[in-house]
DNA sequence: CATGAAAGCGCC
DNA sequence: AAAGGGCGCTTTCATG
């Protein structure tokens, strides 16, 4: 081990470095925050020694200099984590790693699907594993608290940290061999500098804009809510024979949690007292209350939950309902889009960071949190709030149709790939084959109903399933499900052969290779239970194929885009919706970075399309434009 | 008072 | 009897 403090010392990392294949690197810091913390150590295992930078002693010259030598040095990089360090390395160094292997992400492709609970393997965790050796976790914990200069035994530590990434690698390296995954790692590790950059790069949002629309949805929810409680009350009292406070709260399942507030309820007969403590007390955001008070006030029987589908059949015979709803989608508004976001705006950069977990679906699709980015309201407004800096553009691309068709693709269905070919889109061909009329004749709304059947019915749907998403009789889903299997015959068939193998593999595989394995349940009560949980693999092995294919697509994207990017700076990965890629580029630059996603996005899509043509649409706005 | 499950709902 | 895939966040409610 040689603990390095003087730049002067540098010589014998140079050299193991030049004689070493693969690195293995982790960094020890105050903090998790990137803008906030600082590096304390970084540790470098070469071939045979390992070297501990004291980045306090150096200095942030000398371990951007010895940062820059190990990025240049093309060799293989190790991390547990990678993105951690990367982020660190990235914002105190100004240098990005490139050449990594994380052996977390790894040990999430071995397991995809079936890894439970422990959806990010520690260090601990797989070192235990591979090398049945046990890390010592507090010493790790002590670089957090208390901090005062390295001690050796921190160093000792820090040492065990990069000891065993090798030999985790190399067998990992055996597991994704056998289940064929090599792509996807590959494609994975590419990824790694590219969600942390993008993170990094963070995403700007306009606080005056966002803030207005959360005061307006402030607005309309008191008004909403006052306005209910009022015709609620009413209704109330033109139906309740409940003679006492504590009878009507019994009915409307309000809580009353102490003795004391039920003997003053059981007290309380004068209407007037009972409205003011229904005011207080009844909750329009609890469901159990709002069930108990459609069942008991209104009288609605056997209502199967109050979520919104339920609810918004019973609108036309009982009126109340809709202003329920409204309600609820106003309180979402304020509670869930609203000043809730400034507590994500860094006060370093003054922008938004989202986390992107590379690997947290168990589709190989993106995850993002805190905040959660991909489920910003579709209305033009909040979106629109979401910005350029000054003398930059948003430029917002997204796929067409790019599940339906990689469907076509996958299943290489005649009728969808022919739909494609000829500028049409599944939509149209599938009304065409329910409503049994040309695809030419296909009117809007015809279209329009055929998306819910493609969805539903691609997605594992029975006939009562899409009886209950669409609102018609079960019969009539029949229909429309016979009609459609009926059209696409060889998707059908493809359809059962790859259901049909997943039940045999217990696991599914997208385009590109990436695995979704299901657990090898074998002791079921009943035979019911044992098609119930069946049906659940086909359905979850099936939509994994398309939805996978996609998450592939969309990051081979992201990478083409990041690692072939001509503009350098002038062009920022900031954000990706699924089947979207949003960058941030210099205004003189913008028409030309979009023609450039486009091309990366539609060149990497149409490797996996066959005969139907890819296709990228893109938008160019100060702000978010979707 | 903390924690976790469940319900509900925003997005693709 | 039967209820479409994948997420994350907020709230309520039960439990310890």
């Amino acid at each position: 081990m040689e603990y390095i403090t003087s730049i002067k010392e540098i010589g014998k990392f140079q050299k193991e470095l030049g004689i070493s294949s693969i690195l293995s690197v982790d960094t020890e810091t105050t903090g998790l925050d990137v803008w906030m913390d600082s590096l304390l150590l970084l540790q470098v295992k070469t071939y045979d020694e390992t070297f501990v930078f004291d980045c306090e002693k150096l200095g942030e010259n000398n371990i951007s200099y010895i940062v820059s030598l190990i990025e240049s040095s093309g060799k293989l990089v190790l991390f547990h984590n990678a993105k951690f360090d990367l982020k660190f390395l990235k914002q105190k160094t100004g240098v990005m790693i490139h050449n990594v292997y994380d052996t977390m992400l790894a040990e999430i492709l071995i397991y995809q699907g079936v890894n439970g609970e422990n959806k990010f393997p520690s260090l601990y965790q797989v070192v235990e594993k591979y090398c049945g050796v046990k890390l010592n976790k507090e010493v790790r914990e002590s670089f957090y608290k208390d901090f005062k200069g390295v001690t050796q035994e921190q160093i000792i530590y820090a040492v065990e940290d990069v000891a065993y990434l090798e030999k985790v690698r190399e067998k990992q390296l055996a597991e994704i061999n056998r289940t064929k995954q090599e792509k996807v790692l590959e494609l994975e590790m590419k990824l790694v500098p590219v969600v942390s950059d993008m993170e990094l790069n963070g995403i700007l949002l306009d606080k005056a804009v966002w803030l207005q629309l959360s005061d307006i949805s402030k607005d309309n929810r008191e008004k909403s809510s006052v306005d209910l409680y009022e015709k609620i009350w009413q209704d109330i009292i033109s139906v309740s024979t409940q003679k006492t406070a504590l009878e009507l709260f019994d009915l409307l399942k309000v809580q009353v949690k102490t003795k004391k507030d039920k003997a003053l309820f059981e007290s309380i007969t004068d209407l007037d007292t009972i409205k003011e403590y229904f005011l207080e007390r009844f909750n329009l955001n609890s469901p159990s209350q709002i069930f108990a008070l459609l069942t008991n006030i209104y009288g609605i029987k056997d209502l199967p939950s109050t979520n919104e589908k339920d609810l918004v059949k019973l609108v036309p015979k009982y009126p109340i309902i809709a202003d329920i709803v409204s309600y609820r989608g106003l309180s979402k508004s304020v509670t869930s889009f609203g000043e809730n976001y400034f507590e994500y705006i860094n006060p370093a950069t003054g922008r938004i960071h989202t986390t992107l977990n590379q690997l947290r679906a168990d589709t190989g699709r993106f995850s993002s949190s805190s905040p959660n980015l991909q489920n910003i309201k579709r209305e033009s407004e909040y979106r629109n709030a979401f910005v350029a800096e000054k003398g930059y553009k948003l430029i917002s691309c997204d796929y067409s149709q790019q599940e339906y068709r990689l469907c076509g693709s996958i299943t290489k269905e005649p009728a969808i790939i022919q739909a494609y070919k000829s500028g049409m889109d599944m939509h149209t061909m599938t009304a065409s084959k329910v409503f049994h009329v040309e695809p030419y004749q296909v009117t809007k709304e015809q279209r329009n109903k055929a998306k819910g059947y493609n969805f539903g019915i691609l997605y594992g749907a029975n006939k009562f399933g899409l009886s209950y998403a669409l609102g018609c009789t079960v019969d009539e889903a029949d229909e429309i499900i016979t009609a459609f299997f009926a059209g696409y015959p060889v998707l059908s068939k493809v359809k059962n052969m790859i259901v049909n193998l997943v039940w045999k593999n217990k696991y599914s595989s997208t385009l590109l290779g990436r695995k979704r394995f299901f657990e090898n349940q074998t002791m079921f009560s009943d035979d019911k239970e044992l098609q119930k949980y069946r049906r659940k693999l086909e359905k979850e092995g099936f939509n994994h194929v398309v939805q996978g294919s996609g998450a592939d697509v969309t990051k081979l994207a992201l990478c083409k885009i990041y690692y072939e990017n001509p503009f350098g700076s002038d062009l920022k990965l900031v954000l990706t919706v699924h089947d979207e890629i949003i960058c941030e580029a210099k205004e003189e630059i913008a028409l030309q970075a979009k023609d450039f996603m486009i091309k990366c996005m539609e060149e990497v899509e149409q490797e996996f399309l066959g005969e139907i043509p890819a296709l990228a649409e893109g938008r160019i706005s100060s702000c978010w434009e979707h």
